[in-house]
DNA sequence: AAAAACTATGAACGCCATACACAGTAGGCC
DNA sequence: GGCCTACTGTGTATGGCGTTCATAGTTTTT
């Protein structure tokens, strides 16, 4: 209590608290419009095409006007990372596993969707609207199985990380790996072919079988949502197992 | 087979392939010296302070001769995130279940260790000789489950995702908030008051009896490391039902 | 009508990653 | 032994970035 405890004006924005000044100009701007113009260019150009001055410029000002608005491009990014999140499902009726599994697909194909979201630090806990009310329904879900909040927390940190793990193993795999542009090496297969040809088998040796076997093979025998779906059980039944222990009937 | 498929230079160097000129001067550096020094930024003074020209000066060049060994900063980057990596545990004789926990919680560690880390982005599959090392431990340490390659590979994938999450919320948990520097909020308690007070319980009813409940809490009741025993016995109860499922005797 | 409060602007600063031409160096070859 | 050639490190330069600050302009209050 010694000290003065307010929330930074960028958190009181994102929540839809914008200050109305009593004098003066009305402000041409909100936070709103300003993180959509950014997140618009981050979806068509990607994350390091998202400056200051292009969004500025996208929204009619120029760049310095944005400083009214958030304290420093950090402050702008964490702002796009909640503002990208839709409505959360509906977990009404349904069975906590059903909806998790949904739950932490969705988010995973959110985060493919705006694959900008890997670049900025997600794992900071949310503050804005929207990614807590995500956080809210997964609690929600969890509701009559008996385990207490924190446990119910936990899970929903663990599956956001799962499904940030995933989108991230799964959009480079499309994409390709960055160390190799250009190289000639492209999807996953190649990169097996790469390992296979620089991986030493006495130093490697369980790395060097599996890759031999055709772990990383890629397109033969591929089926869609197969890793992620391999994880996200691996998970819930942990879950369930949890469940079953806390309500041993 | 239509194009060429050569490993980048700085994927080469990696393995220790520096190329050995024939004629000219002899390099003055190598990889290794120019990762080391950043990463000792790193340590230092955190991934901000790493500039290229900062590097250079501490290797003693010129900042632009790092271009010969690396292509750009990017690729300096990479090559940092598994330098950093030290030799893994020792899997030898180790139950599967016990290796692996002690495996995750070792890459957990080491990111902590060096929580520059998470500001890179590592969920670019490994190509670099340390990381790849983890990987062939954690491949090794499922010998005789059953399991096959790709499985074994998506095990090991998952398990250093967990790693990455709970080293992140670990790291944001006991150095505060970026976003709420300044503002008298440090904790994870603070972090609770904080959605206490901006929750609109009619909006977020699971989350704000949660909060009320005291789950965000933070140091009464705190256990060391059981936030990260919880996921990680989540995933591993997953793993040992996947094995019983493929041995099932 | 004047003052006060607040907005957006424009210029400027320092820092950064990187490109390029150049100077220096050392092995290969006659 | 001396030249050629390949290669290394340097210096300079460029364009872009985030951010600061004084200023001009606009609207409300008095």
């Amino acid at each position: 209590m010694a000290q003065e405890r307010s929330l930074p004006p960028v958190v009181q924005r994102m929540w839809g608290r914008e200050p109305m000044p009593r004098r003066g100009p009305r402000p041409r701007l909100d936070l709103d419009t300003i993180t959509t113009a950014a997140i618009e260019i981050a979806d068509a150009e990607g994350m390091a095409a998202v400056s200051m001055s292009g969004v500025a410029s996208r929204v009619g000002v120029a760049a310095t006007a944005l400083y009214r608005y958030v304290d420093s491009k950090e402050d702008l990014l964490t702002a796009m990372a909640d503002a990208v999140a839709p409505e959360p499902p509906d977990p009404a009726g349904m069975h906590w596993r059903d909806y998790l599994a949904l739950w932490t697909r969705a988010h995973r194909d959110l985060i493919l969707q705006h694959a900008w979201v890997l670049s900025i630090t997600v794992y900071a806990p949310p503050m804005g609207p929207r990614r807590l009310l995500w956080l809210d329904r997964a609690i929600a879900a969890l509701a009559g199985t008996g385990l207490d909040d924190g446990e119910k927390i936990n899970v929903a940190s663990t599956l956001t990380g799962y499904a940030l793990t995933d989108a991230a193993l799964e959009h480079t795999a499309k994409l390709g790996f960055p160390e190799l542009e250009g190289s000639g090496i492209e999807g996953a297969s190649d990169y097996g072919e790469v390992l296979a040809e620089v991986l030493d088998p006495e130093a490697y040796p369980a790395l060097a079988a599996a890759v031999r076997s055709g772990a990383f093979g890629g397109a033969e025998g591929w089926v869609e949502d197969a890793d992620f779906r391999f994880g996200l059980d691996l998970l819930l039944d942990g879950v369930e197992r949890l469940i079953a222990r806390r309500q041993p009937r």
